[in-house]
DNA sequence: ATGATATATACGATTTACCATATATTCAAG
DNA sequence: CTTGAATATATGGTAAATCGTATATATCAT
């Protein structure tokens, strides 16, 4: 897959999307909703941004039920890969407040293996 | 040093400015008219991006005689420096032309060096 | 001091990005 | 087939980023 650096540091340059992308990685993924309660937004704001890293390529979209499960595009070049692994070595303090919002969620939506 | 990624990521969402930063990282230091040179745009565009730069603490800048010399702040926390090197090694096709722009640029300011 | 070169900054104009509100869509449950 | 929950998108307004031109500053050579 084909990205341009400049492409991928414009999605990163927004608190929102920044955050997104992280808590996403940590958890391997997360809805519109958890996203909603880990960052404090309102969910047009969310869902614009998410919206944005899936036609950017950053992210892909899976949907189950009533939800929309997004995760990082496993796709993703080698380079764009190793930056957001960097991140979540050194740099995961800042989503700490966000990650421990998202822990006292009730109701969270279960997740359905995707197969068999 | 202290650097939030969001302020780092901001700093790379500029053509010019993300440019400018692979060049000097592959040259060690660049003064403003080799980036003039190199990308092909106007004075006061070049400058007021890298005193950006300079003042997000991504460059450093020393003046010799009328040229200022601007390099990769050698303060750089570590997660910033490894995103750079990952870009260097796997994205520097990207500053190909503008390398082959400065290597054809007669006149080059000549570096003295800084001690002794 | 004067002129030439390199760089920095101020300014107004324009484009781009972001936002909140309102509305549309999609699916599950009844 | 209606209701409610989750998500998506359209719209118009506002704020932020970027730009080119003009001007200021700094250094060097004469």
């Amino acid at each position: 897959m084909k990205m341009k650096p400049l492409t991928f540091f414009k999605a990163m340059a927004d608190d929102t999307r920044l955050r997104s992308l992280l808590l996403i990685q940590a958890e391997t993924e997360l809805c519109v909703c958890e996203l909603m309660t880990a960052l404090d937004e309102i969910q047009p704001k969310i869902s614009r941004h998410l919206a944005q890293l899936r036609k950017l390529g950053l992210l892909v979209d899976r949907r189950q039920g009533q939800w929309v499960f997004y995760r990082v595009n496993p796709e993703l070049p080698a380079w764009a890969s190793e930056i957001l692994t960097t991140l979540a070595k050194q740099q995961n303090e800042i989503i700490k407040d966000n990650l421990s919002q998202l822990k006292q969620m009730g109701d969270r939506p279960e997740r359905i293996k995707t197969c068999c």
